[in-house]
RNA sequence: GGGCGGGUAGCUCAGUGGCAGAGCAUCACGUUUACACCGUGAAGGUCGUGGGUUCAAAUCCCACCCCGCCCACCA
């Protein structure tokens, strides 16, 4: 690539930025010189398609660990893909469905078949899709979170857990979702707002008289084991300590006082359910009331009198005809009311109590709370500290299990003889004889872990079970705001588990993507936009620029093409401007003396002044400002101005004009990569620009 | 319900105590030998509303209105 492409007028990035892309791809490995500079990536799950969250996100680091790079920094990051559970097999489901086929009908075994097929098809697509944003990925060492290394690390940190006793198992009330046929972490359910009815019912009590209980749901009442009203509640406060008898099957509910208890829903007067509410389990816990179901999995009634086999919308009709016979309803008025539904496939959920694996949070918890409040872990921008100490100082234990089929099989073992009350955790299948039946029968568990689980461990297996076992910490991830607790948090107090150390530095939460309206992108709605589109339309650089030109470290980020189309057209400045050099400089021969005309001096001192704001933005992720900065420089004061100054006579020294052009090229390079390295050869180098030092 | 952020030119946004800014869009002029994906210039704003502090407020304080995001979820 010599000067005799500066022949054409305008710049054409189709031309180049595959070729330069592919030319860098051995320089992005660690040199093994310099002190490292390493950031994490965000594991994209195999499910996905490049949106401009992840645009957004990589680019950022991009532009970072190439200013990183020419600061003097080996820097260093790899990529890899997350098998992302229940997302992940709810899409190959859907391409089952086309089929007229359900995942049960082909067994377990088939159906991972064919997920792994989903995934060897689908699974590297957005990576392929990273190329083309430019990141200076080391291609040589992708990982997958069901890789072997990685599985066994999940299993590793599984057992350490378990040994020293921050594992358990225990029957709790989980959300469930009667299709997927899983249970599901509160991140995977979505609140659908529903016109349902209130039923007011009466509660007889034990001494004559009765109470008021306002429920949505009186199928649950069969499992009522107390009432409950707040402490503060006066107007109710008389009938703490007295029983209440439970309408059609006359149980004797105590009446107790709890603090989680709305007095101003309905009459105040709460029935406390605790297999089938999670409010009810706490209450039930604090209060050590009993946990009976009458829901199953299929959403059906359990053996519990006439009701049983019912499905509980049935049931709730018949339960309530029967206590208008008994003369027991007050009244039924309409209300709207958020009804929780499955995320992936919009079934209404049921709590039911379900036997899981759980991780005991509250030692966890500190462990990451410290880590930010010593600073091991500095959060950007600082206002996303509270709601990740919030979360931590609220937390529940953490249900690690799922029942769904695609993922990562818990390492524990059940007696085929004696049912999974006779359990082993173990790595290997268990030589050891079964305690009550004397005999050596163990299958692994079908259940699988929560893909969060297996993600909080990204860092070991990416970083630290590299060969060199040496990049552990990274310097850098970014992350998006909703994934703070999610993923960072749990990655935090894992790091500190494992490996006494926070797995990075710095957290970089970055602005979300919003349409041009200010509402959050979705596919769905259809009011996405697809990153990949631009890039046919614009080029990678263009797109970089657009959208790095609207990014602020704090701000949301209303999405708007024109500034990608400014992009454009500033390549095309670029591009031009550097043809003038070639075409003007040849002209010039070098002064013996160094003097420097007023223009020569005026651009350097704006040079510089351009350099040392550029440094203090990006520090502080002002990508936008420090880009804006950049722009102002080269078009207003370097082309509207310098370059004017060579046209006819001149007094400007060539030796400061090569400088410049050169320094120019170095500064926005972390932001428009292609196009610089391009000319970079122009100036006879053979090199990636990256390597040159930016001061 | 709790938390966080935003409301500045037609649009997207900079600007945190000192004469209101940029890009795009608009208008006028200019085919000046790097670039019409250009240049020169113009027009355009009671800085959400009301009050307060100050010599001075887009900027600090209080109240309110509107918009959005995150978290929780009411039985």
């Amino acid at each position: 690539m010599k000067k005799e492409i500066f022949e054409k007028k305008a710049y054409d990035p189709f031309e180049f930025e595959e070729k330069i892309y592919n030319f860098w791809i051995p320089y992005f490995k660690p040199r093994g010189k310099g002190k490292p500079f390493i950031i994490l990536i965000a594991p994209p799950n195999i499910t996905g398609s490049l949106h401009l969250g992840h645009t957004l996100q990589n680019v950022i680091l991009d532009t970072i660990w190439r200013y990183k790079k020419m600061q003097g920094y080996d820097s260093i990051w790899f990529p890899g893909i997350d098998h992302a559970g229940i997302a992940t097999q709810n899409v190959v489901e859907k391409e089952l469905r086309k089929e007229g086929l359900t995942r049960f009908d082909l067994g377990r075994e088939k159906f991972i078949d064919r997920v792994w097929q989903w995934k060897e098809k689908y699974g590297g697509i957005i990576l392929e899709q990273f190329k083309k944003l430019g990141l200076a990925l080391d291609w040589s060492r992708v990982k997958f979170t069901l890789d072997k290394e990685y599985v066994a690390w999940v299993e590793k940190a599984f057992l350490d857990y378990y040994k020293k006793g921050y594992i358990y198992r225990d029957l709790r009330p989980v959300n469930f979702c009667p299709r997927c046929q899983t249970s599901l972490s509160d991140l995977e359910i979505e609140y659908k707002e529903t016109e349902g009815e209130l039923y007011y019912i009466k509660y007889p009590l034990k001494l004559g008289g009765f109470v008021i209980i306002a429920t949505t749901r009186p199928e649950t009442m069969l499992a009522d084991v107390a009432l409950a009203i707040n402490p503060k509640d006066e107007k109710n406060f008389h009938l703490v300590g007295k029983i209440a008898l439970l309408p059609i099957i006359n149980r004797e509910l105590p009446i107790i006082v709890d603090q989680r208890v709305d007095p101003k829903f309905g009459t105040g007067i709460l029935k406390v359910t605790p297999a089938h509410s999670l409010v009810d389990y706490e209450i039930g816990l604090r209060h050590q009331l009993p946990l009976i179901s009458v829901i199953d999995t299929q959403a059906k009634m359990t053996d519990v009198s006439e009701f049983s086999g019912l499905d509980y919308l049935t049931a709730r009709q018949k339960i309530v005809d029967r206590l208008k016979e008994l003369n027991l309803i007050e009244k039924i008025e309409k209300i709207k009311h958020n009804l929780p539904v499955c995320e992936r496939c919009k079934t209404e959920l049921q709590v039911i109590p379900s036997k899981e694996w759980f991780l005991k949070m509250k030692d966890l918890a500190q462990l990451a709370i410290r880590a930010v409040k010593n600073k091991e872990v500095e959060i950007y921008p600082a206002k996303f500290k509270k709601p990740y100490f919030d979360w931590l100082r609220n937390i529940r234990d953490w249900c690690i299990s799922r029942k769904i089929w695609w993922g990562q099989q818990l390492p524990v073992w059940y007696c085929q003889n004696c049912g999974d009350e006779k359990y082993v955790v173990s790595f290997k299948k268990p030589k050891i004889k079964c305690s009550q039946c004397k005999k050596s029968n163990w299958q692994r568990t079908e259940e699988v872990f929560d893909t969060w689980f297996s993600s909080a461990l990204w860092p070991f297996a990416i970083l630290y079970y590299q060969k060199e076992k040496k990049w552990y910490p990274a310097d850098l991830v970014a992350s998006a705001r909703e994934i703070l607790q999610l993923w960072i948090a749990r990655m935090i107090f894992s790091g500190k588990f494992f490996m006494k150390k926070t797995p990075f530095k710095t957290v970089f939460i970055h602005p979300t993507v919003l349409t041009k309206e200010g509402k959050r992108m979705s596919k769905s709605l259809g009011i996405g936009v697809d990153p990949l589109e631009l890039i046919e339309k614009y080029g990678t650089d263009a797109l970089r620029f657009g959208i790095l030109f609207q990014m602020s470290a704090h701000q949301d980020l209303r999405f708007d093409e024109r500034p990608i189309d400014q992009g454009k057209k500033f390549l095309n400045k670029i591009w031009n401007a550097y043809r003038f050099y070639f075409l003007t400089i040849s002209k010039h021969k070098v002064l013996k003396e160094n003097s420097l005309s007023s223009a020569d001096k005026k651009i350097l001192a704006s040079l510089k002044i351009t350099k040392n704001f550029v440094n203090r933005k990006i520090e502080d992720f002002e990508l936008g400002l420090a880009l804006k900065r950049i722009y102002k420089f080269f078009w207003h004061e370097l082309c509207d101005i310098y370059l004017e100054t060579w046209k006819g006579e001149t007094k400007n020294n060539p030796q400061i004009f090569r400088q410049v052009m050169l320094e120019s090229l170095k500064l926005l390079h972390p932001f428009i990569p292609h196009l610089t390295q391009l000319i970079y050869f122009s100036f006879g180098q053979k090199k990636p620009l990256f390597f040159e030092k930016w001061q």
